[in-house]
DNA sequence: TTATTTGTTACACTTACTATAACAAATAAA
DNA sequence: TTTATTTGTTATAGTAAGTGTAACAAATAA
């Protein structure tokens, strides 16, 4: 699963348990409210449960409630909590033997650009959150 | 190999032909310099030869030379010759059955974001030419 | 005619992804 | 205490994608 698919799967999950809060759901009516498999669902809100943005109870009548405010969960957030490599995952070929001086100064070059383009992004990312995500679908009412 | 690493390799290969320039360079040559498979880089290269970026004579003597002053090759010209699929693919679920009203207009907004993302990604690419790269490269001289 | 070089295809190998199943751990309700 | 339910994690089988290299036709200079 690509990260930006989980990172979408994610936040249908969150604006669906925000617009529930505060009735809990489980991983069965979420998954199939967003037409996604169960399993790896939990995967995903697992992750959100240990950085805090979901809590979750076991047993009857348990699942997943939203735990903070729609507006305090940031994109950039939920990017963190369920991807560990860097967003966007960007490489740089580096051969560590017989490469020239030059390769490795533009392998450096390289490695910075790209995270420049990760710091864009992720500040980006920090401008967005599920409240006004909420808001963007519900003012268009077609 | 990652569009990022494709990227990295075609432009060692032209600050190495811009160096060479007006001497031709076989993919031998250049493959042995930035460390790379002769074969896959000649799959490269013949994509900047299509995009009038590179010119190549075959037979003795022959071998790749660059076309363009290198103030004139953006990273984004050279992004776009080698790669079909837009920059750093960006993907979003996207089952078309049985999803609701709800999960269409989410996967719209991250078609859009993402579309912003990658048009961020790309004027930072023009931004970027071939000689200024080279200037970077040479003015660090440890 | 020969040697050389590009451009492209093919292929075997490995790695990664995908979707689902399965099940232990936890817990509410009966 | 027992049962039903739900999460969290692991396993697995199947598919797809990436990797590195080889091979060879097309082109061309010597």
């Amino acid at each position: 699963m690509s990260a930006s698919t989980k990172l979408s799967t994610a936040v249908k999950a969150l604006c669906y348990l925000a617009n529930s809060f505060p009735q809990p759901r489980s991983s069965a009516e979420i998954s199939e409210h967003i037409g996604i498999n169960a399993s790896k669902l939990r995967k995903i809100l697992s992750m959100l449960v240990k950085n805090d943005i979901v809590e979750s109870t076991y047993g009857p009548n348990g699942g997943f409630l939203i735990k903070k405010k729609p507006e305090e969960i940031h994109l950039q957030e939920i990017y963190c909590s369920i991807e560990d490599r860097k967003a966007f995952h960007l490489n740089v070929s580096s051969q560590n033997e017989g490469i020239t001086n030059e390769s490795v100064k533009l392998n450096d070059f390289f490695l910075n650009l790209f995270a420049e383009v990760q710091l864009d992004i992720e500040n980006k990312m920090r401008t967005i959150n599920i409240q006004s995500i909420l808001n963007k679908i519900n003012s268009k009412n077609n």
